[in-house]
DNA sequence: GTCTATACTCTGATAGAC
DNA sequence: GTCTATCAGAGTATAGAC
C-alpha cells in the first residue's frame, strides 16, 4: 500500500516523507466531519498546508487516502481493545467482554478522527472499495467473536446473536451519544448486564 | 423505469404534478444505492425520464428532494410498525415489541428504497439539514419508547437502555444482513428473547 | 522531493424558448 | 411541464517548475 516514497537509504539522507502524516491527519479530520463524498481534495490540501495537486505526490488518489485512514483507524481501535482485554480478569469472560466493549465505545465516541471514520457508512457506489473496507473491519471484529464464544451462555447457539446485538448497539450509539450523558464505560456495563441477566429475572444475582 | 402516462382518462381535471412521484422514486432509488453526496441531479433526471433542469420544476433543490424522500420513508416504516403492533396481542407487551421490531427490520432490510434511505448515515456537512432529518426519525422512534415503557422490566430504569440496544442492533443489521440468512421475524425474535431472558438463566421458559 | 499552475470534466442551479 | 443553453464553481488528476 505504501513505502513507495523512499525505497531505501541509498544515501545518508534521513529526510523521509514526513508530510504524509499531516496529509493523513487532515483527510481523517475531513472524512469524519463531512464524509468521503462531500470532502474535496482541496479541503484536505488546505488543512495540510498545501495545494490540491500536491496531495498526489503522497497518495495516488482520494480512494487511497480513505483506505489508508481506515487502516490506521482499525489499527488504533484494535490496539485499544486489546489493551483493555489484557487488563481484565482472565477468569471472568463477562468482564473481559465488557472491557472490550467499553474500549470499543471509547474509540468510537471519544476517540480521534481515524477511529470515527471507520464507523461511518461505507461508500455504496464503489463496490470494490467497499469490499476492501469491510474486510478490514471484519478482521477486527473477529476479536469479539472470540470473546463472546468464551462466555458460558445458557444457549450457546446464541453467541452469534449476542455479538451482533452488542456490536450493533455500540456502533449505532454514535447517533444518540451525548458527551454530557453516560460515558463508554457506563454504556458498556449496562449493555452487557442486560444481555447477561435479562429483564424478567426477579433478582439480578 | 417508469410508465409516464401522458393520457388523462378524466379530462375534466388535468392531472397535476403526476411526475412528481416518479421523480421522488428515482431520487430514493439513487440515494439508497449511492448516497446523497454521490448522487447527481442528472442521475435522478435520467431515471425519471427527463433532463436535469426539469427537476427544478418539481423540487426546488437537491436538499428538498432528500427531505421529501426521508418524510415518505419514515411514513412508510411507521405505517408498517403500527399495523404490526395492532395485530399483536394487546395483553402481551413483549409480543407487541417483537412484532414492532420485526416490522421495523422488514422495512429496513427488505423494504423499498424510501425506507432504506432513512437508515443511511446523515449528511454531516449540513447541520441544518441533519437536524431536520433527525427530528423526523425521532418522531417515529417515539413508538418504541412507548412499547418499551409498557414492558414489566425487572429494572424499570433499564427502559432507555433496552430501547437503545434493540433499535441500535436493528439499524446496524443492514451491514451484516444476508437475504439467504435469518429474516426480519427471526432476528426480532432472537433479539427480544435475549433481552427478556438473559444468558445466565438456566432455563428459558 | 515538494509544490504551483493548470487542464478538463462534472456539479447544482437558473432563465427563457417551446 | 419540459427542454435547451448556459453559468460559476468545484471535482480529480497531471505536467513540470523549483
Amino acid at each position: 500500500m505504501d513505502g513507495q516514497a523512499t525505497v531505501d537509504n541509498e544515501t545518508s539522507k534521513p529526510r523521509v516523507n514526513n508530510r504524509r502524516h499531516g496529509v493523513l491527519d487532515a483527510a481523517a479530520y475531513r472524512f469524519r466531519r463531512q464524509g468521503f463524498a462531500a470532502t474535496t481534495m482541496r479541503d484536505i490540501a488546505a488543512d495540510a498546508g498545501m495545494l490540491a495537486g500536491s496531495l498526489y505526490y503522497h497518495f495516488k488518489s482520494k480512494t487511497a487516502l480513505l483506505i489508508a485512514v481506515h487502516e490506521e483507524g482499525v489499527r488504533r481501535i484494535a490496539d485499544a481493545v486489546d489493551a483493555a482485554v489484557a487488563a481484565a480478569d482472565p477468569a471472568d469472560p463477562w468482564q473481559r467482554l465488557e472491557n472490550a466493549l467499553a474500549a470499543h465505545l471509547a474509540s468510537l465516541l471519544d476517540g480521534g478522527d481515524y477511529a470515527q471514520v471507520v464507523i461511518r457508512d461505507l461508500p455504496a457506489d464503489k463496490p470494490e472499495l467497499r469490499a476492501t473496507l469491510i474486510e478490514l473491519r471484519d478482521d477486527y471484529e473477529q476479536r469479539f467473536r472470540v470473546l463472546v464464544d468464551a462466555l458460558p451462555l445458557s444457549r450457546p447457539a446464541d453467541a452469534g446473536w449476542v455479538r451482533l446485538m452488542l456490536l450493533g448497539a455500540a456502533n449505532w450509539s454514535k447517533t444518540w451519544y451525548r458527551p454530557d450523558g453516560a460515558g463508554p464505560a457506563e454504556i458498556a456495563a449496562n449493555f452487557v448486564r442486560i444481555i447477561k441477566h435479562g429483564e424478567t429475572s426477579g433478582t439480578t444475582s
